[in-house]
DNA sequence: AAGAGGCCCTGATAGC
DNA sequence: TGCTATCAGGGCCTCT
């Protein structure tokens, strides 16, 4: 499910809502996920005070004291619940797969505060939980995963470095996060466009100019995304809530078919499936 | 060693 | 209605 800029809504209010507090009680339902939940992860996570909530790339980051982490990673369809006992039936957040209401099936793991529960809910169990026990090791988890697209890090230097001699497609990078980290499949086609790049040029033919227009659109586009609350796809319910509003700006994805947004462009917007993930591109103006 | 593709899993929707 | 097939915001692993 979600790219950085809906991590970034789900840290946003994860943050607000139990920094400086503990974990008093956890619950796990499902220990399967991607991978599976160690026997000793409860007491781990057991009464320790949260001193904050950041995130890298697609993974939250709750900080305990002591150096200590426990990482979420939501996969494809993980969201995050939470239930406040002072506003009850009131959602801070933000499901981007199911309805907004509380989902009963599919919620593997529980962690209980005073007058306060969040609920790790995810029908596919692509996502997981990973615990880290000092700071080295946390810098050591994102090693080898390359900068965000708002890192000093990303710049033009790097990007034609990373791409001289590579013969795969410019899509196929801005999915991988060696090279960038944050960009999934939408943002991937949505960032293209903009930079009016046809997604399967090869990265070693791009020019300087491209590799510009990528890297501005890549922030430009993920920045606009957190701002409207990041995307809600898939989710048609009509309710009150923190929904993202992002998905109304999609110019390429899930628009199959559609005349191409540009004003001066008629192309048609095409849709081709690769290794199991589509791309959406306008044949006209992205070459 | 880079690159292509398969696979983990459940649910929603489309098509017959 | 009830079946089957296809597709979905990710990332890891294995082949060549």
């Amino acid at each position: 499910m979600p790219e950085l800029p809906e991590v970034e809504i789900v840290r946003q209010s994860l943050h607000k809502k139990i920094k400086k507090k503990s974990i008093k009680k956890v619950i796990i339902r499902n220990r399967n996920l991607r991978f599976k939940i160690p026997g000793d992860f409860e007491s781990f996570i057991k009464n320790k005070k949260i001193i904050e909530v950041s995130r890298f790339s697609k993974y939250l980051i709750i900080h305990f004291q002591n150096e200590e982490y426990f990482l979420i990673h939501l996969g494809m369809s993980g969201t995050i619940h939470i239930l406040d006992k002072k506003k009850p039936l009131k959602f801070t957040n933000t499901s981007f797969y199911h309805s907004p209401f509380l989902p009963e099936k599919h919620n593997h793991a529980e962690f209980i505060f005073d007058n306060l529960k969040v609920i790790y809910n995810d029908p596919r169990r692509f996502g997981f939980f990973e615990i880290i026990k000092n700071h080295q090791d946390l810098n050591k988890r994102f090693k080898s995963m390359g900068p965000e697209p708002f890192s000093d890090k990303f710049k033009l230097n790097y990007v034609i470095n990373y791409f001289k001699n590579k013969n795969k497609d410019i899509k196929s990078f801005l999915l991988d996060q060696r090279f960038v980290s944050g960009i999934g499949n939408i943002y991937a086609s949505e960032i293209l466009f903009a930079s009016k790049i046809n997604p399967f040029k090869k990265a070693k033919r791009l020019t300087k100019n491209e590799c510009l227009n990528i890297i501005s659109n890549s922030k430009k586009i993920l920045e606009q995304a957190i701002n409207k609350g990041g995307s809600s796809i898939r989710d048609f319910t009509n309710v009150s809530g923190n929904k993202g509003t992002f998905q109304k700006e999609f110019r390429v994805y899930q628009q199959e078919g559609a005349v191409c947004k540009r004003l001066t462009c008629k192309g048609i917007i095409k849709k081709k499936i690769t290794s199991n993930r589509s791309t959406f591109f306008c044949v006209s103006c992205q070459k």
